[in-house]
DNA sequence: ATGAAAGCGCTAACAA
DNA sequence: TTGTTAGCGCTTTCAT
């Protein structure tokens, strides 16, 4: 067996086959346009010397890489996990590939990453969020590049946004907070200054405690990274304060469940010393004891949407603007009336 | 503006910049083989037209791609997550992109994802386990990929094989499991058939029981899927049978928390009424209450490593074969002694 | 339905 | 150090 055989090409196949270049193209590419004896014969060579074709050199011919972008804050939060699995399975099943990115919440690395996945060739860009900056924009516009948002619906008049309005959720939780009675509410989540989803959910719950007369206290705003340890640490410096709120709303599950945590580890029973709701609807929230309040986002459904949004995109196919889907109140153990 | 404009091509660059067509590859490429002068005319025009690199083009006159894959069983789990973030860092910071796949415990399907991902365009690979088909390996060979295996280093010897020893791990917290008393341990992991880790998970356990004497009842022996819900379902088949077990081992930490979420459920108290001990070391486990003994395992530093050696495998740099790296034992509160 | 041939945008000899 | 040029492996007209 010679050692210095390079990698079959598609000459190879199509010089074994007996057929011309081109013939053995079509047969890989458009089977429906060659003659079933010839199909056969190319099969046949395509197994015998075991030939895989050259993405790159399709790439370069057909200026088409079958590959789609996906930029994500990042890939350390399950519920992101769930929706880039939805997606690839769905492009997979159209021959397509998923190139998934993250920047880590460094917004202002965003363009840098998809300036990268761009080079590696993609022919669509899938994001997370509405909020990108102009240059983001300027770019995916310049060189023409389908994209789709997902996530958030709000703040964004863009057609293809596959996601929830994420002020209507936590609206539709605030409303559930004053109506078990809480009257003393503090927030902890992200910097809502560049990330639409942080300010729809804070605005949310401001929306339901303003309806009841109700406000939240300046320093009970608090921001704190999207991960367990932030969590606790958001939750640490809320009761460290003098006067302590009995709920506490955090932006994502996995804060709401570093706080859970934390206030164990004070000796605090939940929620009969404080309430703690979260956002996003992780297994692990189920999984806590007490068990995690909190909204049910669709992540699985985005990510299967956003991936079918894409290919229709990329066929030309007419689709309809986008509508806000549904996001589900999960009211659990975490959530109770509060001390007195 | 002309809404007809194509994409600059590096042609543009160069004609621009007033540079040869090599030249303008070699600034980007190799700026240190230009003149600081047309290094800067280069970026110069780059910047005014926008410019980014075809990858596909770039792939196919050089023959690298620079893009590493990477085969997962799933990304369903965040000690994987972990390990994939780690690995994209080193990768991202020398130039390279990651290409992730999963094939979700379909073992039979990761040649075609092997042959899915080749097609896409990689310089090597990287895979988790060492129990992979023939057909895989001979594939590997075939196209003289260079790869690493992660995760174990039980039963290959493979130079490239960045883990642990999961027989020895799992002997290290088994000793640990007979040192308070257990003498009915029961066993639910995952099919040890195709997968070391399974088998050297289990393998280890019973080492360190028969060291003792000790052994599990065949019906003790127990497959589930690797997931919260699996370890439910895990739980509850054991908690069925006329004879329990005092200790439940867990293939993963992901099936011994849904094994306490079950067992709560169930009105049972951990360690109090039975132990349950995981593997992996994820946080979750540490959050949960009772909190989860389990066996770390240095996922983010699987990650680097095995990024780390396949860039010195692509650069022909000289590495030394592959040592077991450290687990450590977890004991934490879901282990204790067993009743009576 | 098939074959011939012209690129796709870039890199890497090779010459100068 | 720079310019010139021959491909890399494939798709896709255009003829036949």
């Amino acid at each position: 067996m010679s050692e210095t055989k390079r990698r079959p090409t598609l000459a190879d196949v199509a010089r074994l086959a007996g057929v011309s270049l081109g013939s053995a193209s079509r047969a890989l590419s458009v089977p429906t346009q060659v003659k079933p004896a010839t199909l056969e014969k190319v099969q046949r060579a395509v197994a015998q010397l075991g030939y895989i074709r050259d993405g790159s050199a399709r790439a370069l011919a057909s200026r088409r890489t079958r590959t789609i972008g996906a930029i994500y804050p990042t890939l350390n939060n399950p519920i992101f996990a769930h929706s880039t699995h939805s997606m690839q399975q769905t492009l997979w099943g159209q021959g397509y590939q998923l190139l998934i990115a993250s920047h880590e919440y460094h917004i202002d690395d965003e363009l840098a990453v998809i300036q990268a996945t761009l080079e590696r060739g993609i022919d669509g860009l899938i994001m997370v969020g509405t909020d990108h900056s102009e240059e983001v924009f300027a770019l995916l516009h310049r060189w023409r590049l389908p994209y789709v948002l997902t996530w958030s619906t709000d703040d964004s008049n863009y057609p293809h946004c596959v996601g929830i309005s994420n002020f209507q959720a936590a609206f539709d939780i605030g409303r559930e907070i004053v109506a078990k009675g809480h009257r003393h509410v503090a927030i902890c989540g992200g910097d809502p200054s560049r990330n639409e989803r942080a300010r729809g959910r804070r605005n949310g719950i401001l929306a339901a405690l303003a309806e009841n007369g109700l406000s939240v206290r300046p320093e009970w705003f608090v921001e704190a990274p999207f991960s367990y340890q932030g969590g606790r640490e958001g939750f640490r410096r809320l009761w460290e304060m003098p006067e302590r709120p009995t709920a506490i709303v955090f932006g994502t599950d996995l804060q709401a469940i570093g706080g859970i945590y934390e206030a164990r580890q004070l000796g605090l029973r939940v929620p009969r010393d404080v309430s703690i709701i979260g956002f996003d609807g992780i297994e692990e929230g189920e999984l806590m004891q007490p068990s995690l309040a909190t909204v049910g986002i669709p992540a699985h459904e985005i990510g299967r949407l956003a991936a079918q949004r894409m290919l229709s995109l990329l066929e030309g196919v007419e689709v309809p603007a986008c509508t806000p889907m549904e996001h589900t109140i999960l009211l659990r153990e975490s959530l109770g009336k509060p001390k007195r």
